[in-house]
DNA sequence: TTGGCTAAGTGATTTAGTCAGTTTGTGAGT
DNA sequence: ACTCACAAACTGACTAAATCACTTAGCCAA
């Protein structure tokens, strides 16, 4: 089965995008454009750039124009069309929370880069901002595995924990833990600081291990 | 700025595939069939179901229908559009592996489940078939992390892994060193077996610390 | 300088149709 | 009764030519 008109379409935008060297934010050409340019129609030439959109590749603007979007370099993304969270599901991600997380805390411990422990610190203070601040806030667990120096571990955490954006508020809701959070994230961050691994693991771990407990003893939600 | 209709379409599709109760390989609506349901045009609805397409959501088969995709379940997804493989990214996988399968490895250990025993140990005798076999055969560390227990570490392993498809041939090719892998997975397997968690850490440690450096011993690939 | 208007460019969607595969059922031939 | 060939009927793939909606930049007047 060869591939389809609009997967060999796909593949030409990204290389166009990628020999351009366009960056994310950049323009791609219009619509019209690219159709006129590859002797096709604009319904097919969007079919291709759905596609993308729906990988975060490209971004759309009504009226202004389409755009490189954030994650085009990404290799794990996370499923903008993943199911519904149940409350089995929040447990599920926990446990592989806790069981990813702390090794990585490790690695950050032991590969400490200095330009990654300020966004690390960043992170930190970012979390005590009250609901309905700013939506780029980092996040302090993403920033945790960016400290690693691997951009793939932070990709992969920062994948998983898309999937709590949807059901924060109702966390939060129901056991708001920003201050006890904080404290803990400031500790994690001394023991990366100081290079100490083993402690940074161990703190990590308790850490999850509070979230989980308290997810636990939480009342159902949708 | 309001979710476009190409955006609230792609949702009522997938609500039409859930609540229908709809699994991977099932027919869903035919394009036309969709258009006159929600009073739109084909294109449109085209639109949508392409961005279903790019998560794994749906498949297209010219002449026979849409169906369910095998990937409509992921929370994380390997990403379809990733950028062409270095040198460097290959080892920047690795090196993400060596932080998460060595404890996923041992989660494995202590939560031995033993129909998925069964399943790791057809990826340990599969991966001694030839090349050119069945393409489905089971992967070795896929299914070391599904015999965690949490189908979220299986998508995390199974995503990092997809990368791995493309350049397989080649460092094979460069490198073929099927037996002596074969020999470290059925050692990672006892281990696992006889819930020595500590054992199949360190087994799986050395295993990739193997393939690391034959990945740095090998020359130079596209 | 500021404000509003306008025109060009862009994405969003429609309408109507053709082409190209797949599946299924029917009927002729055995 | 069985089998094979073939013809609908259904499906996705793509085209063609518009119109609507939104954004941006420039211009002009207050």
């Amino acid at each position: 089965m060869p591939p389809s008109l609009s997967d060999r379409l796909t593949e030409s935008i990204l290389g166009i995008i990628r020999e351009g060297g366009l960056r994310p934010g950049d323009a791609i050409p219009s619509a019209r454009e690219l159709a006129k340019r590859f002797a096709i129609t604009t319904p097919t030439v969007r079919e291709a750039l759905r596609k993308l959109e729906a990988t975060g590749a490209v971004e759309f603007r009504h009226g202004s124009g389409t755009y490189v979007g954030p994650t085009i370099n990404n290799v794990v993304l996370a499923n903008p069309h993943r199911p519904p969270i149940t409350r089995e599901s929040v447990l599920q991600l926990i446990s592989a929370r806790l069981v990813i997380e702390p090794v990585v805390a490790a690695q950050s411990a032991v590969a400490r880069q200095p330009e990654n422990l300020d966004r690390l610190e960043a992170a930190v203070t970012n979390a005590l901002v009250p609901p309905g601040g700013p939506a780029f806030a980092l996040n302090f667990h993403v920033e945790l595995a960016a400290a690693s120096g691997n951009p793939l571990l932070q990709e992969v955490l920062a994948s998983l924990l898309k999937v709590r954006v949807r059901e924060q508020q109702q966390i939060r809701a129901l056991y708001d833990n920003r201050e006890r959070d904080h404290e803990e994230h400031q500790a994690i961050v001394e023991a990366v600081r100081a290079q100490d691994a083993v402690r940074a693991e161990r703190l990590t771990r308790e850490h999850l291990d509070n979230i989980r407990q308290a997810v636990e003893s939480a009342p159902e939600f949708s």
